[in-house]
DNA sequence: TCTGGGGTCCTAGGACCC
DNA sequence: TCTGGGGTCCTAGGACCC
C-alpha cells in the first residue's frame, strides 16, 4: 500500500527527472558568416565550397566580381548553400560539378574556416554566458542542458538566440525536448530562426511521421536496409517487429532503434572531452598511380605528415600511434597503423612510421586520396613530466 | 567530370598475459 | 579428441556525423 507521501515522493522523483535538452543549430551557418562580409549577396543562391581560390576580386568600377558555380573545375563538394540554393537543388556534400548543373548561375565562394572558426566562438560565448552547461558538436551546433533552469523554457530559448543574434548578428534554430535525440530532430522542424518544443506527447504525431534518416544514428546505409524492409519513416521503426529488426540490424543496434523510434535517449549532455585523433588528408586532382606518379605522391606524402606533425605540436600532443588512409579510385577504402614504443610529434618519425604503414599496402591500383593520422594522443606535457605514463609502465620495474 | 576533410564510435579477431 | 577464462592491446574496417 503506497501512502499519500510515498506516491508523492515518487512523482517528485519521475518530475525531477525529465531533464529539458536544447539543441541549437546556426541556420545555413558558412553562408551566413559570407553574407555578413558580402551583404550585397543576400537574397541570392550562394555556394561554398572548392579547394582551389575563388575569391571575388574588386574591379575597375570598384563593383565586387564573384565567380559563378558554371566555371567552377575540380572534385570539390559543396559545403553551404544559401536557402536560395537549397531551393535550386544544391545540397551540402553534392559534387560541385552536378550541382553547377543546377545552379549554373549562383555565386561561388571558397570556404574560410578561420572566419567561421571565430563566429562559432562568438556564439558558443553567447550561449555560454546564459546558459553554462554546452556539449560542443562541431563547428556550428551545440546541446545545452537548461534542466536546472526554473524559467519558462520558450523564454528562456529566446534569451539565448537573442544573445546568439547580438553577438554574431546571426540566426539559430533551437530545439528544446526531454532528450538530444529528441532535440535533434527538433531543432530542424522549424529552420530558419525557429523555436520548437516538444514533450513525450509529442512524438506520435510530430515525430513518428518524419523519416527515418532524421534520426541522428540512422545513416544512408541503415536507412537504405530499412526501406528495404518497406520501413520509411520513425513510426513504422517503432511498429516494427522488433524480431525482424534484430534478424536484420543485430541486438545493440536494433534495441537502439527501437528505443530511438519511440523518443528514448539517455544520453548525458557531455561538457568536456579530449581529443582522440589528428589527422590529414588530400584528395588529388587526379587519380595517381603509386608507381608511375611516384615523383607526386611521394613529396604529397611528406607534406601531410609535416602538417601533422605541426597540428600535434600546436596543440599540445604526442601521438604513440601513426597511420595512413588510402582511397582508391574505385572509392575503397584502405587503412593501417602502426604503434611506436615513444610517443611524438616529430615530422620525421611520423614520416618514417607512415612509410612503414605504406610498405604494407599492395600498390596495384590508381590512388585518389592519400591521408595520415595520429592517435594514442597524450599531453605533450603530461609525457615529459612522466614519461612511463605513456606506456602504461607506472608500476612496472622499469 | 559523380562523391572533401576532419572527426567519433563500434566490431571483431588475434596476440599476449595471468 | 578435447582443448578455461578473462582482460588488455593492437590492427583493420565500417558506419556515421558535421
Amino acid at each position: 500500500m503506497l501512502s499519500p507521501y510515498r506516491i508523492s515522493y515518487i512523482i517528485d522523483f519521475m518530475v525531477s527527472h525529465i531533464r529539458r535538452i536544447a539543441h541549437l543549430d546556426m541556420d545555413a551557418f558558412y553562408a551566413s558568416v559570407e553574407l555578413l562580409r558580402y551583404p550585397d549577396l543576400r537574397g541570392q543562391a550562394v555556394v561554398i565550397g572548392g579547394g582551389s581560390r575563388h575569391t571575388p576580386e574588386v574591379g575597375e568600377d570598384g563593383q565586387r566580381r564573384y565567380a559563378k558555380l558554371r566555371d567552377y573545375v575540380g572534385r570539390g563538394v559543396v559545403t553551404t548553400s544559401t536557402y536560395e540554393a537549397r531551393a535550386l537543388g544544391v545540397f551540402s556534400a553534392m559534387g560541385m560539378m552536378k550541382a553547377a548543373k543546377l545552379a549554373p548561375d549562383a555565386v561561388l565562394l571558397p570556404t574560410d574556416f578561420e572566419s567561421y572558426r571565430h563566429y562559432s566562438r562568438l556564439f558558443k560565448a553567447a550561449v555560454a554566458s546564459i546558459a553554462p552547461l554546452i556539449e560542443d558538436r562541431g563547428i556550428d551546433e551545440i546541446y545545452i542542458d537548461l534542466t536546472e533552469f526554473n524559467d519558462d523554457v520558450r523564454v528562456l530559448a529566446q534569451r539565448i538566440k537573442d544573445a546568439v543574434r547580438n553577438a554574431t548578428g546571426l540566426s539559430c534554430s533551437i530545439g528544446i525536448a526531454p532528450n538530444k535525440l529528441l532535440a535533434k530532430i527538433c531543432s530542424e522542424l522549424e529552420k530558419p530562426n525557429g523555436l520548437t518544443v516538444i514533450t513525450e506527447a509529442d512524438v506520435a504525431p510530430r515525430i513518428w511521421p518524419l523519416r527515418a534518416s532524421k534520426v541522428n544514428g540512422i545513416g544512408p546505409k541503415a536507412a537504405e536496409k530499412l526501406a528495404a524492409l518497406g520501413i520509411q519513416t520513425i513510426g513504422d521503426v517503432a511498429a516494427a517487429d522488433p524480431a525482424l529488426l534484430q534478424d536484420n540490424f543485430g541486438r545493440t543496434y536494433s534495441e537502439w532503434l527501437m528505443r530511438a523510434s519511440h523518443g528514448l535517449d539517455e544520453r548525458p549532455v557531455v561538457t568536456s572531452s579530449e581529443t582522440k585523433s589528428i589527422s590529414r588528408e588530400t584528395t588529388f586532382e587526379r587519380d595517381l598511380h603509386a608507381k608511375l606518379d611516384r615523383g607526386v605522391l611521394t613529396p604529397i606524402f611528406t607534406d601531410l605528415c609535416v602538417r601533422l606533425a605541426g597540428d600535434l605540436q600546436r596543440k599540445g600532443y604526442v601521438a604513440r600511434t601513426i597511420g595512413i588512409k588510402l582511397r582508391f579510385a574505385d572509392f575503397r577504402i584502405a587503412t593501417r597503423d602502426l604503434t611506436l614504443p615513444e610517443a611524438t610529434d616529430d615530422a620525421a618519425a611520423i614520416r618514417q612510421a607512415a612509410g612503414e604503414c605504406l610498405r604494407r599496402i599492395t600498390l596495384d591500383r590508381r590512388l585518389r586520396l592519400l591521408g595520415v593520422r595520429a592517435s594514442a594522443l597524450s599531453r605533450k606535457e603530461d609525457v615529459a613530466n612522466n614519461p612511463s605514463v605513456m606506456q602504461g609502465e607506472l608500476f612496472s620495474e622499469r
